[in-house]
DNA sequence: TGTTTATATGCAAATAGTTCGCACAGTATT
DNA sequence: AATACTGTGCGAACTATTTGCATATAAACA
């Protein structure tokens, strides 16, 4: 279920040079096995449920793993962030003006699109990531 | 300097079936003449020097605004918005992840890939607008 | 294995961005 | 001009996120 296991993310931990807590593994895993972008309210409760464990330390470590980039943050005019592992893959997703519904869409590039903007940018030399969003009404809300 | 007239903007406002204030309109000839989205701190300092505007004034305007589909709002993860004038063009960015730094792209459309993207939806059937942001470290923060 | 040192955590309080209630002012309609 | 509805200022409230500080834990080291 999880894309990755519990020892792949403890390596994972390592390789960025941050250490390996029971926290920080709960938030990782927690992540490794959602299929989409994820609140950090949705984290702590469902964390909570199982785990003592303070909000501070969950942004804590949010912060800590996407700094280290293993974490993608994403914003959809929330106005609060959302999280997802850091695939390798960029992340496109269909985002609803009226509710919170987002539909993630997998396996269509825009490798090539990014490289021209690239080409045409003064100020950037290289990129790491990027991110598309497609907002409209979903068919709930239309 | 501005891509709309005075006279634009308010028409523009009329065919959204809002009112024509005074401080409506200084909200909206201020996005037309910048090139980059806009902090609401931004806009609201720099409204502030010319006439008495409150912040909470702006922030109810820019948010009838954007209802009425003349205002886009992005969010470069900053944990704050960040305004525009909704032209019609979809907007792309860079964004540095280190600092404030953000170069617009123009000129390259990606409305094929959005097409591909919203056939493979489930959720939606059409979309209204899409944006795209590329992060990295710009040239002065790598 | 025990000791040391840097990093992580819990808790409470602070901060930043944004929204809201209410009284009053301005806009558009008749 | 009278009316009805929308917009504005001001302060307070609210939500998301960050921070200070004392304590706990992980990794490094003796
Ligand atoms: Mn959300
Ligand atoms: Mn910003
Ligand atoms: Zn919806
Ligand atoms: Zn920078």
């Amino acid at each position: 279920m999880a894309i990755y296991s519990k020892d792949e993310l403890i390596n994972m931990v390592k390789g960025a040079g941050l250490r390996v807590t029971d926290h920080r593994l709960l938030v990782l895993e927690y992540l490794a096995k959602v299929k989409q972008p994820v609140t950090v309210y949705e984290l702590v409760e469902d964390l909570r449920k199982k785990e003592n464990i303070d909000q501070a330390t969950v942004y804590r470590n949010l912060s800590s793993l996407h700094e280290a980039g293993l974490l993608r943050r994403l914003d959809f005019n929330h106005g609060h962030a959302h999280y997802e592992l850091e695939t390798g893959h960029a992340s496109h997703q269909l985002v609803c003006n009226n509710c919170e519904t987002i539909e993630k869409i997998e396996g269509i590039s825009i490798d090539d699109t990014v490289k021209k903007m690239l080409k045409k940018s003064k100020k950037f030399k290289h990129t790491t990531t990027h991110s598309m969003e497609i907002y409209g009404l979903c068919k709930t809300c239309a």
